[in-house]
DNA sequence: GAATCTACCAACACGGTGTCGAGAAAGTCG
DNA sequence: CGACTTTCTCGACACCGTGTTGGTAGATTC
């Protein structure tokens, strides 16, 4: 959860008391209405009035539009790092649980489905937003970062790799970017059903195998 | 170039003499804004004063500020094509070109990175941009498939390899990701000067690399 | 029962978009 | 040449979305 400097949650003006409801009514708004229609598309107004209240009221719990998905995003950046935080634990063979990282990763994002498509769009005009998410992706980054080198340790890697961190960046790119495209219908895309067999090929390989 | 039923040129309403040289003005004044600031904060206004007009002139060439982008966009599937095809003429060892082709898509992005640019930012809410540029993502998984499956008939490639074209579009889109990244100093993002480096291990790898 | 705080909104100012209708300038043709 | 058309231009307008102001009603606190 992100807090300002007086320690409210982002957007609330007073977190004394209550007034959550509406809070959470907008938010929950915002996340019906991007399941229907993209970001650029949802005015403060359907927001307000989609939980009960009027424009200027909405000003009253958000400082903007943006901060209702900077809100969201949030959300994901916990979920995201708990679930991976799980899925290290149950780690058991190290070559066969890449897919299973991959698995996980593509399961969140489409589990935010929506959210997702909201912070993509977002970042593309507020920084704060891109801040926001290159947090998620600095957890998945190191995440798998650490593990390469463990492998590159165990002498099971290939040594003729890049950088860890640097290969790491480009896998994990590389998943977002392909899911992205998946989520959005983008064309070309990879086939919804083999991307993560696709994606589970390419990351084994740069880690392991040996170039040509 | 994209031309409608009409047979003019996207945007200008009547392409029978002249007049060129305000649209070209306003296309440079994009491009030359575009490098200072973000699309969204270029108003059609900022565009036509540049180029020495009135807002609703503007209109007159353009019906909209997108479409002003669109054109930008246009020059660059032209120019990606032409490049990339002068390419495969001078393919040599086919194994070696893999990094040549990446490298060719790096340059290609860089030297238009303002247009990249705004490209992305469009796509977020526009789907004829979105359309657009997914021809430029087009040109090269087709290109890339077509080696990928001249290496596997070659018997070259790895044969557990996933259908050449679902892996060329993995490959293509993380190009993509670890380029954009960088071009707008995302972080994380992999370091410029071993990007070529990285994506050329990743994509050998993938295609000839035998999993662990 | 006065002061304070929470929750609310009508009305406004502002900035951006896209259109309309009225011209000016420049080419075309009898 | 002078009427006619086409190209090009812009002032003024209608519209929409944002964020702010100023004020109110109800609950809470002392």
């Amino acid at each position: 959860m992100v807090r300002d400097m007086a320690g409210s949650v982002r957007g609330r003006r007073a977190p004394r008391v209550s007034g959550d409801e509406r809070e959470r009514a907008i938010l929950e708004e915002a996340e019906r209405l991007l399941g229907e229609r993209s970001l650029g598309e949802i005015s403060v107004d359907d927001l307000a009035r989609g939980a009960g209240i009027s424009r200027p009221t909405f000003y009253f719990y958000f400082p903007s539009k943006d901060a209702v998905v900077l809100t969201l995003i949030d959300r994901i950046v916990v979920e995201a790092d708990r679930v991976r935080d799980e899925s290290l634990q149950s780690q058991a063979d190290p070559v066969a649980s890449w897919r299973e990282s991959i698995r996980i990763m593509y399961a969140t994002f489409a589990e935010h489905g929506a959210t997702v498509r909201a912070a993509a769009e977002l970042g593309a005009t507020n920084d704060e937003a891109r801040a926001l998410w290159s947090r998620v992706m600095e957890g998945w980054v190191e995440h798998v970062a650490e593990r390469i080198e463990a492998e590159v340790a165990r002498g099971a890697a290939t040594p003729a790799a890049p950088p860890p961190r640097e290969l790491a960046i480009a896998l994990v790119q590389m998943a977002e970017r392909v899911m992205h495209a998946i989520f959005i219908a983008e064309s070309p895309a990879v086939d919804a059903t083999q991307a993560v067999d696709v994606l589970d090929h390419v990351w084994r390989t740069a880690i392991y195998g040996a170039a040509a």
